[in-house]
DNA sequence: TTTTGTAGTCATAAAAAACTGACTTATTGC
DNA sequence: GCAATAAGTCAGTTTTTTATGACTACAAAA
């Protein structure tokens, strides 16, 4: 019953710390889709087919407590929440590039 | 916020790919360590505490099918296989720096 | 006050990944 | 032939992650 931790006994290496900040099955998507702009959850439910709300949510709170996302609510004609990329996150950008042109 | 929709088959996003290439627990540090110089399945073994034989052994094989390690029969004294980065794997290594520096 | 839209939570089930210990294969040295 | 070293494989178990469906909370519209 007991749950471990995030962070194992030596994490030595910080590339490993990032990459397991995008680590799981749709926080990569997840990511990249927010670089295009702000993200409503309704809108993660139907662009990301074959995820559920309980991964999702469960992958927003991630990405929200590591700082990589903001969590916005915004309060208009119906009252919704969009999660917005943070600097932090932001400075990730150029290492997905990178990535993609190796792709 | 319109995208195309993502499943698993549709596979959009280069960064994704490479990051499942380094999923799991451990790759990450095999890679790391690869970088280091050739890697030896015992040597693994021992550096990497929590570990096992299996897991290992599985991760190796896969960062071997991706192309990031190669695996080399050594014919010396006692017979052992090295386990070394590819060319492919070292064009990762401007990405980690950036991770790390990020980190 | 009932319904609608948005954004979730909760308990549970199923699937995937990691772990364990016994067993295997191959080569070298005695 | 027999033991030692190196590099695993295999079957079974445990742990972790992801999926499902029912239910909740809140604001606004009807």
């Amino acid at each position: 019953m007991t749950t471990k931790k995030i962070t194992e006994e030596n994490e030595t290496c910080p590339a490993q710390t990032l990459l397991k900040m995008l680590s799981g099955k749709w926080k990569p998507e997840i990511f990249r889709l927010a670089t295009n702009g702000p993200l409503r959850f309704s809108g993660l439910l139907r662009e990301i087919t074959g995820s559920n709300k309980q991964t999702l949510s469960v992958a927003l709170k991630e990405l929200e407590e590591i700082g990589l996302l903001q969590k916005v609510i915004i309060k208009e004609k119906p009252l919704h929440i969009e999660y917005y990329l943070t600097e932090n996150g932001k400075s990730l950008l150029p290492i997905f590039e990178q990535l993609e042109s190796l792709g």
